[in-house]
DNA sequence: ATTGAGACCTGTCGGC
DNA sequence: TGCCGACAGGTCTCAA
């Protein structure tokens, strides 16, 4: 489910009944996502306030009175269900695996079926030099991502495209949905070299302003929609529509489905070049 | 250095 | 109805 759009509807959801109130207990149903969590996580989070809670690419950030911040990455099932301040919590579902009592009166769980997701605390430390987010490309949605950026960051690329949105070093925050939709927008095939959108110097071509201009269409388009409502295919202009008209106006192709990195890639042969 | 394949885990859906 | 394979919005590791 969760592509950046779709993280930040969480954020936002959780903000109010999250941000800067207690943990006043922690529920671990099952210790081991990802990776297994950190020792002593519950005793660590124990009565611990949120001070702030950011997304950072498709992570959720809560930085705690002691410092260390709790990690969350919602994977490929993952999400966090609230009941708010009032309400009887219900009982644990199936699948939920932490339940944070909140010194607001909210009950949030974090459900995750396949188990994909990620929870861990680390340290001012541990945060700054973590491999994976201290390597994190720019936020798509920032000013710091521009077509000088994308066109540098693939640069003397050969691999395809839409790989290369899929990595969170180049852009962050961009998964199997939204990069198929940006490269619609955008007129380019997901096959194309990823360096083709820049001159051999690293200069943006016309194609990485398109393509920079679509990817922040698509994930502002879908985070003002507040994607937290339930999946619907029709939401999209190429995802899951194989063999279905492009809905580019006057161009009359039809959409094609075919792999990439072991995984489905929609786009309209016709237009998208 | 990149790149592709396989792994992780559970659920759902379509075909027989 | 039941079984079986294919596939699912992410990321990591390993081999070539």
């Amino acid at each position: 489910m969760p592509e950046l759009p779709e993280v930040e509807a969480v954020r936002l959801e959780l903000d109010p009944v999250f941000t800067r109130y207690r943990i006043d207990d922690v529920e671990v149903r099952r210790a081991d996502l990802r990776d297994r969590f950190p020792r002593r996580f519950r005793a660590r989070l124990f009565g611990q306030t949120v001070e702030a809670f950011r997304r950072r690419a498709k992570y959720l950030l809560a930085t705690l009175t002691s410092d260390e911040t709790l990690v969350m990455h919602l994977g490929m099932s993952g999400w966090l269900n609230v009941s708010p301040p009032g309400t009887d919590a219900p009982e644990p579902a199936k699948h939920d695996h932490v339940i944070f009592h909140m010194s607001s009166g909210a009950v949030i769980a974090f459900n995750d079926p396949r188990r994909f997701g990620l929870m861990t605390l680390l340290t001012p430390t541990r945060l700054a030099s973590h491999p994976v987010l201290s390597t994190l490309g720019p936020e798509p949605l920032s000013d710091d991502f521009d077509a000088a950026a994308l066109a540098r960051a693939c640069r003397g690329r050969k691999t395809p495209l839409k790989i290369a949105l899929l990595d969170q070093r180049i852009v962050a925050g961009l998964g199997n949905i939204y990069a198929a939709e940006a490269l619609h927008v955008a007129a380019l095939s997901p096959m194309r070299a990823a360096g083709t959108i820049a001159r051999v110097t690293g200069e943006p071509r016309e194609s990485a302003y398109r393509l920079v201009d679509a990817i922040k269409q698509v994930l502002t388009r879908a985070v003002a929609r507040q994607i937290s409502e339930r999946y619907r295919s029709d939401r999209f202009r190429v995802y899951d529509r194989e063999s279905e008209p492009c809905l580019r106006p006057d161009c009359g192709g039809t959409i094609r489905r075919r792999t990439q990195g072991g995984r489905s890639t929609f786009y309209c042969p016709r237009c998208q070049r």
